[in-house]
DNA sequence: GCGATTACAGTAAGCGTTTACAGTAACCGC
DNA sequence: GCGGTTACTGTAAACGCTTACTGTAATCGC
């Protein structure tokens, strides 16, 4: 008895294997481009695709095959326009390239252990990107153990597990523009950090240390403000530091967007912007160039960092070799914000 | 002869039975809530399941029920903050309900009718919210005809077709705003349309020319410019009409990025903001109260667009009755690249 | 010109679920 | 206490592809 429960009209590939008087194996190397299938038979069996607008199933060819043509993005919630820059680097990749991107949100911290198991790993895609920190290492190691070809975003992968990663070059990035505050003339800086155990963060902290340590600047901890790289919590932490009463003379916002929320602070407070307190960022992000003052900042290669982790993880999938860690330059952009001597 | 090309560890429907002491039907019933199950036998499949990490493999469901748990979002590729918003209003709405979201950028005029057809459709997703010029009536009658659940997000569905469309209340909203540039003493206000056939573009074209009539004042098509709701072809298209020795004393950008490209000529110019030329913009982007001058707007639900549209989708492929339209309330926000008179 | 190889194409098993259908035991009304 | 439900569970056939293996005709080496 037929258990049949659609009287579909699908196209299958059985229908163009039909028309096209072969087999559906046949078919199938045409589609993938597998096997070896001579010019004449390969044109028919086009031909018959395109007449009956045959598209093959998504999951049926998850199930038989081994690939799901599916890369995964595991991401925090969206905010800011760098995770714009980020989806479109990974697009840009991975388009014509027979892949498309599913998204997971995932706005608190999650993990495999949890009750609800997220819906990653092997079982959906054939590779996955991760750039948040609400993904705990256990749930990494877990999707690792599954040989799932992963890509780390921003992030470090757990000690002892081979996985890629990318990053910006924060430190750097970091030690740059803070070491040309200073050459400007500034001495009490502030540093906001990103969220907790943020890499990114962590690595622009170092870079802030480094700096005033090469200029024979104290570390005042005072000045070392909580954040987590958004406008609003800036926004407070400069607010509680002015009713502190701590004295400061420029602020290294940790990235942009928290740099929005210390304007929105300082004009509050009537202080000028650069002349009482000189502003910086980190990413420059698309608005920060209209912004007023336009703001110093490091350029960070959002779109780049995306396009490359794409790349990097369909190079994984495809079972090539790949590097262990790409540091993508950072570049220091001086506008309005700051001012002074300029320090090349 | 087994044709089992892999040892897989993976940990199947089976497994679990297994280790519960059920069939695997029992536990389908039990991960899908369908049927009668026993609560004991409940109980004691999920803690199988949770001890052995089982999750299901994406593509066996799909191939076998009839649901992917994923649906699709077709759009041009990202460029400003305007998406970030939109999917993370998509993403709160599915988020909790099972749902995976899988995006299909498409950067240039496609077709189902084209050489490669889009890997669209009730292929591989469940149901598609459309959002974008690129995708012609042909191939979404194609796909209404499959029988695929669609929502159109800012865009309206081709002719006949019973698809629920999501739109801004553009017409009021430009209405409102040339109104008020009109009421503060403006009178030969531009406007820049946005892509070719765009729909929110035309909507917001009609409420400009309302405003106009309603106010005694002439069209004149010479201030009605070409642009594509970006910055740059706005830039190219103010500084051509200045070229061309254009008169007019506002612009209404046609929406907050071309706004920003605007702001960027009169600069080069020399020309004053809102002194010699008045300027608003359409959306109310996250950077437009940080630009200089603060930028008037119309505020645009964006977030909440793309939650409606989640929401309305999910509602349809449960089968459920849904609305034809909603409109999202717009509402002007007056900041300082205008001056003069609030009308209200 | 003959055995070995190659190029191409077909057969059919299997991928891991869902679900129609078929039980079976407990329970109901009278 | 008996036929009819009801509550639950199991059996096994799909779902629409991919691909290991097999077969055959054409081609090659010598």
């Amino acid at each position: 008895m037929s258990v049949r429960r659609t009287n579909s009209q699908r196209v299958r590939i059985d229908d163009v294997a039909r028309e096209a008087g072969v087999s559906t194996a046949t078919v199938s190397r045409v589609i993938n481009g597998t096997g070896t299938v001579s010019a004449s038979t390969k044109e028919r069996v086009n031909q018959a695709i395109s007449h009956l607008k045959f598209v093959a199933h998504g999951s049926a060819r998850g199930l038989a095959g081994t690939k799901t043509h599916t890369i995964g993005l595991v991401l925090p919630g969206l905010t800011t326009f760098f995770f714009t820059a980020l989806i479109q680097g990974i697009n840009d990749c991975i388009y014509n390239r027979d892949y498309s991107l599913l998204m997971y949100s995932v706005y608190t911290p999650a993990s495999m252990t949890s009750g609800k198991p997220l819906p990653l790993g092997e079982h959906n895609t054939d590779g996955l990107i991760v750039f948040t920190d609400f993904l705990d290492d256990y749930s990494i190691q877990y999707m690792y153990d599954q040989n799932l070809p992963i890509v780390m975003l921003h992030r470090s992968p757990p000690d002892g597990l081979n996985i890629p990663k990318i990053m910006f070059e924060n430190e750097k990035g970091a030690f740059d523009i803070v070491n040309y505050l200073i050459q400007s003339g500034k001495k009490r800086i502030v540093y906001l950090k990103g969220p907790e155990g943020n890499e990114d963060s962590r690595q622009r902290e170092l870079g802030y240390r480094r700096a005033l340590a090469a200029n024979n600047i104290a570390i005042d901890n005072e000045l070392i403000g909580r954040g987590n790289f958004a406008s609003g919590r800036a926004r407070e932490e400069i607010q509680d530091m002015l009713a502190r009463n701590v004295q400061f003379d420029a602020i290294f916002a940790g990235n942009d967007d928290a740099a929005v929320g210390v304007y929105e602070v300082l004009r509050k407070h009537n202080l000028r912007i650069p002349e009482d307190v000189a502003i910086v960022g980190f990413d420059d992000d698309y608005m920060s160039q209209y912004i007023s003052p336009p703001l110093t900042t490091v350029k960070a290669p959002v779109h780049k960092s995306g396009y490359e982790a794409a790349r990097i993880l369909l190079d994984l999938i495809d079972g090539k070799s790949t590097v262990d860690e790409i540091k993508l330059n950072t570049e220091l952009v001086i506008r309005e914000s700051t001012e002074g001597v300029i320090h090349v």
